[in-house]
RNA sequence: GGAGAGGUGCCGGAGUGGUCGAACGGGCUCGUCUCGAAAAUGAGUGUGCCCUUACGGGUACCGUGGGUUCGAAUCCCACCCUCUCCGCCA
């Protein structure tokens, strides 16, 4: 969520904001807020100020009730002339009458004065009920609104239309240079029978895929070795729970706009997973952290469970695009002034996982009309992967500032400051397992048809140092 | 799945329908005392929203949502969650 306070003050630059993101969709959106915004106020104003008085007289009634220095007939005096006062909706002169401030002004008092007052504040109880109301309607209708705009760009990010323009850096590593066609790993994996596409499809139906020996152990190798680099750099490994509740997916942005590519149990109403980013701006929710307490690192390996409708044609071989795979995910709590320094780190510490696997990759920095829903700034990396000619998106790294911290209501108190303020949260891959995998074995692929594997996995794999096709 | 207990502030723990944002204790912060510390002692110590340049004022919040009432932490209803015992189970 962002700062309603900036479409409150300037809804124009809002705009042009959104106008680069490529969100026309939610530039409409800017004005509703602003007249729900003023709308709620005006209501809020009005329904506290009759809320206020009519607070001030009902503890008034109750001692004038109980006051035992007054006679009946002074009672209904001072009942009668103060109901007369509500009625005509003079709430501060009620109220002088029945504090004694000034005297009943002589009408008749009647028997049932008393009642007469309860019923001119049960009326004005209505109508605090009848704004309050109103109030709940145009608040609901902001929220909603509000929970559609996606984050604002950086200054920083350069702005540009689409994912074509996003700005690659110098690739990193070394490309190899084979002596021989280098495979793909949709024809790699099935050869040495690593990945099993048809049983796969046989168990899960459409992108179902099975990994199998050797295929199985790189991966759970990979994993180990990824979680182990990230807990070298002092981010704590958590295991998460897999299925989570909606506020948590509204937290960290992916409802309600991405409600479709989340799998749902009805029943139980509970979505699985669609990234361990999820699960973890959910760890702190509604929690205000001290300032020295921050910046917070943590780890944690999910699997990641994804429904995108996949389009025919595209991606459609092996296991780029997939319903499920395993994702090593890092994310910090830092404060506003570090999350920029955090996130050169952040991308710097995938980096780093491609570096140790000896993989040739290249940093993305994205531009404005493809930073998505939740990002100030992003980056991404990919791997090149010379069996399908093509870079593979391993890691994406963002800095959302506190656009999550804002939904999911994670705060911390600075230093010598009474008012919590909201953190900032960034998330980073480290990295998408199959993806990964893919760039090991078509870089990793050998002449004979073996492939070799990584010297930073050989420990992981009881030193086994290639992967070959099983005895037929 | 069966039976029971309970959800109040940072924590523990009170709370006759009106003066309860909430006793009391602990913690924490600032101060006094002290060479310093401990002990003792004084004051303070929630969050959101609205108004206000500011000082400050108002309002809401005692699991959530409804209801009764002039007035609800306190009464009624529904739901959610937690815990204990039994059963089942990786």
């Amino acid at each position: 969520m962002i700062d309603i306070a900036l479409i409150r003050e300037k809804p124009e630059w809002v705009k042009e904001q959104l106008q680069k993101l490529n969100d026309a969709a939610a530039i409409p959106r800017i004005d509703a807020i602003g007249r729900l915004d003023q709308q709620r106020r005006e209501l809020l104003a009005e329904g506290e100020r009759i809320q206020a008085n009519r607070n001030k007289l009902n503890k008034s009634v109750g001692r004038l009730r109980g006051d035992k220095k007054l006679d009946d007939a002074a009672r209904l005096a001072v009942a009668a002339s103060a109901a007369a006062a509500i009625e005509s909706g003079d709430l501060d002169g009620a109220l002088a009458l029945l504090t004694g401030a000034t005297p009943p002004n002589g009408g008749a008092p009647a028997a049932d004065a008393l009642d007469r007052l309860s019923g001119a504040l049960g009326e004005l109880a209505n109508r605090v009920e009848a704004i309050n109301g109103e109030v709940k309607t145009v608040e609901s209708q902001l929220d909603d609104e509000m929970l559609w705009i996606p984050n604002l760009p950086h200054e920083s990010v350069p702005v540009f239309p689409s994912e074509e323009d996003n700005i690659a850096w110098e690739p990193e590593g070394e490309f190899r240079a084979f002596d021989f066609e280098p495979k793909p790993h949709w024809e790699l994996g099935p050869a040495l029978n690593l990945i099993d596409f048809e049983r796969g499809v046989k168990i899960a139906g459409s992108r179902g895929y099975v990994l199998r020996g050797d295929g199985a152990r790189l991966q759970r190798s990979l994993i180990a070795f990824l979680l182990d680099m990230a807990r070298a750099k002092g981010f704590t490994e958590f295991y998460l729970p897999y299925m989570v509740r909606d506020d948590s997916l509204i937290g960290a942005g992916q409802f309600p706009k991405f409600r479709d590519v989340v799998y749902h149990d009805a029943d139980a109403d509970v979505y699985m997973l669609p990234t361990a980013e999820v699960a973890l701006t959910s760890m702190h929710r509604d929690e205000i952290f001290d300032a020295a307490q921050l910046p917070i690192y943590y780890v944690a390996h999910t699997p990641c469970f994804r429904r995108e409708k996949l389009s025919a044609g595209r991606d459609v071989r092996g296991i780029k695009r997939v319903h499920q795979f395993e994702k090593v995910e890092m994310y910090k709590f830092t404060t506003p002034e570090t999350s920029y320094a955090e996130l050169e780190a952040l991308v710097e510490a995938s980096s780093a996982v491609c570096r140790a696997l000896k993989i040739p990759f290249r940093r993305l920095e994205i531009v404005t009309g493809d930073l998505g829903f939740s990002a100030s700034k992003k980056y991404d990396l990919e791997m090149w992967a010379p069996g399908s000619q093509e870079w593979l998106e391993v890691s994406s790294c963002s800095n959302t500032e506190a656009f999550q911290a804002r939904r999911a209501n994670l705060k911390y108190r600075a230093e010598g400051q009474k008012k919590p303020q909201f953190v900032h949260t960034l998330n980073g891959s480290a990295l998408g397992v199959p993806r990964t995998l893919i760039a090991i074995l078509e870089n990793y692929q050998q002449a004979d048809g073996s492939v070799a594997v990584p010297e930073v996995l050989q420990p992981y794999l009881g030193g086994q140092t290639t992967i070959r096709a099983p005895e037929a």
